[in-house]
DNA sequence: CGACAAGCCTGGTAGC
DNA sequence: TGCTACCAGGCTTGTC
């Protein structure tokens, strides 16, 4: 469930494991997922050097390579990272870090819509991408967030979604914040007064604390959240009634009809 | 076996 | 009418 948390999980998870060990090798097992360069050459531009620090922005992860630039890494719906020891790399393992440390730091990820890429800066990377701002950042307050509301004629699942407008929300969480909001997902923006704005806002906000709090594993999150329960027919952890499914800008969006009733 | 799945990108178009 | 902003569809491949 790659989304702000989950990414923001990876990070640290990267920055107390893969730092300062020289890469001695790099094996590609799928050449689509990297962006800018082919196999040989991205393994040639990695081979020898080292990570020396993390960074985040939205869904992104960045290791900075020092005099070489940043390597991005891209989740898509199904990445994940794994620090191991040992000879064989885990299923689905799409490229793979071999460390001079005897540890390795594979890229596993089942469906292929992942990407690395080797910006030369983390905002230039940003700006190339027009990827918004991250939503979790210090910067993003409440001002920011009502400016990016406004005039607005999406729905507002879909434009907590877009990476254009605010960087790290997914369906999952998109669909969590709005249960916690309790606003239906497929409310157009203009039909919201500006104390149900506040009131998205703040779950927002509480809902990536506490899911980077309980490292994005819905099994420890709160009972009042709904991520735990997306299917159809659970049951709603505040009123009991039924869950239910609808698609919104292409996406299964959860939801409870009593608690977050359509306008 | 068809529908579905947490990601992004693109082309066509609805609506100001 | 023209331009934007928006959204449906496609990508990938394993699971139910």
């Amino acid at each position: 469930m790659p989304e702000l948390p989950d990414v923001e999980v990876y990070r640290q998870y990267c920055q107390s494991t893969s730092l300062y060990q020289r890469i001695e090798d790099v094996e590609v097992f799928s050449e689509r997922i990297l962006e800018d360069l082919d196999g040989v050459d991205f393994r040639g531009s990695m081979m020898g050097s080292e990570f020396q620090g993390t960074e985040r922005h939205g869904k992104y992860l960045f290791l900075n390579r020092s005099q070489k630039g940043w390597m991005s890494m891209h989740f898509g719906m199904t990445g994940r990272l794994k620090y191991y020891q040992g000879t064989k790399e885990p299923a689905y393992t799409q490229v793979l870090f071999i460390f001079n440390s005897g540890y390795n730091l594979a890229l596993i990820m089942p469906r292929k819509l992942g990407a690395i890429s080797l910006p030369d800066s983390v905002s230039g990377f940003i700006k190339k991408k027009g990827l918004g701002p991250d939503v979790f950042k210090d910067d993003f307050n409440k001002q920011v967030f009502l400016s990016l509301l406004a005039g607005s004629r999406a729905m507002i699942k879909s434009q907590l979604m877009n990476q254009q407008v605010m960087a790290g929300i997914g369906n999952v969480y998109s669909d969590e914040i709005l249960f916690q909001a309790e606003i239906h997902p497929r409310t157009k923006i203009k039909h919201l007064s500006k104390q149900e704005r506040v009131k998205v806002y703040r779950s927002l906000n509480q809902v990536l604390e506490s899911a980077i709090q309980n490292q994005a594993d819905p099994e420890q999150f709160p009972s009042t959240y709904l991520t735990p329960r997306r299917e159809i027919d659970a049951l709603c952890p505040r009123c009991g009634g039924e869950i239910k499914r609808v698609k919104v800008s292409g996406r299964s969006s959860y939801y409870c009809p009593s608690c977050q009733p359509q306008k």
